[in-house]
DNA sequence: TTCAAAAAATGACTTAGAGTCATAAAATAA
DNA sequence: TTATTTTATGACTCTAAGTCATTTTTTGAA
């Protein structure tokens, strides 16, 4: 009989319920219900339980920060075309990620704060299924002449993504000095884009 | 009389060697010993007193940031140079800071999580005094045509410095991964400053 | 020199929240 | 029906930051 099966289903239900659950928690901005108790009163269940689920509050905040990467592949997936060269491909993905910034700011949060943080999780590396998809933009671009070969692709890839969440965590982290000096946020995205585009041919 | 300002003094004095026993706690590789009561211990001062010199942990962990963004500014001082042009001279503080880096990893490591974390402190942007030195180079670069005017100077240092952080921040928080893919600390950061001069011009 | 008031220092105590574990309840299968 | 395994519970432990009533030291006027 598929006991067996039907009992890692069911895990794996209640794995997905407890993420929403501490999804809607962790992004709620009501002051300070953010704690595994919160969660976990959340879901109706105990606090033990979650720690059946989840070694502990980082792979519970990595699980949601996941979800978080599978959206921004959609929008990247979307902005796909065979029409463009890879220079333009870079810049649609550009756009797109800025879309989706903009879309699911509390998921990209989670998403920068696994990039920021001393790394918790062994196999730490979220991005990479967006990153392998910023990558083919980038081959294309190193085989149609629109992007400089001076470097790998991999390479490239991970100087620009790591660019892009140094531009990200200023705009977060730094709003009050950025206000201080009338800098507006939209200059600042521009300017990094047109030193980038400009770098990267 | 001046007691007020020996007091002063005193006080001033006080809080110098505070700083000075909570860098040698926390730059220590020695485990764990990174807590207020290891650095009253070491200090050999209570707790309590502690927090009459220091709001709170990351006010006394911000004052040795500063202690840093300080020899920084003297790195960056010393490549100053009246014969470069303004690009030639940004070249100059970039290499004077990856210098700094080299040299002083543990001082750097404490101003990225004060340009990273969610800010604690008030007046927060630690490394204003060395983003002032870095935009002398732009303004100059500006005025003798080394260095694109679509953008203001204040602007361009700050996304400069911003992907500056996000690359240094791959390097240390991502060096399993770097590692797994043989990638070159080096190259990542040659990269990064090969876009960056031909994106500047 | 004396001594009351002010300033500085103390460390036991409080707090917050993550993570644990002995115990209990539920599900399984013989 | 019942022994065994799986899942769930929540009271408890632990850690480290931050507090505050009390004590000690310093000050300066008499």
């Amino acid at each position: 009989m598929g006991t067996a099966e039907r009992k890692e289903r069911e895990k794996q239900r209640r794995r997905t319920t407890i993420i929403n659950a501490a999804e809607r928690i962790f992004f709620s901005s009501r002051g300070n219900k953010k704690t595994m108790d919160d969660v976990a009163k959340r879901v109706e269940l105990s606090k033990g339980t979650l720690y059946l689920y989840f070694k502990n509050k980082d792979e519970l905040l990595y699980a949601i920060a996941q979800k978080g990467v599978n959206k921004l592949c959609d929008y990247l997936k979307q902005s796909t075309s065979t029409t463009l060269n890879g220079r333009e491909q870079l810049s649609e993905y550009g756009d797109a990620f800025v879309q989706f910034v903009t879309d699911h700011p509390k998921h990209f949060d989670l998403i920068l704060r696994f990039e920021i943080l001393e790394p918790t999780i062994e196999s730490d590396m979220i991005m990479e299924p967006a990153l392998n998809l910023l990558q083919h933009a980038l081959t294309l671009g190193q085989s149609d002449g629109t992007i400089r070969k001076d470097h790998t692709e991999k390479e490239l890839v991970i100087v620009l993504w790591s660019q892009m969440v140094g531009i990200l965590n200023t705009i977060k982290h730094k709003e009050k000095y950025l206000n201080q000096f009338n800098i507006d946020v939209q200059q600042i995205i521009k300017g990094h884009f047109h030193l980038i585009m400009q770098g990267i041919g």
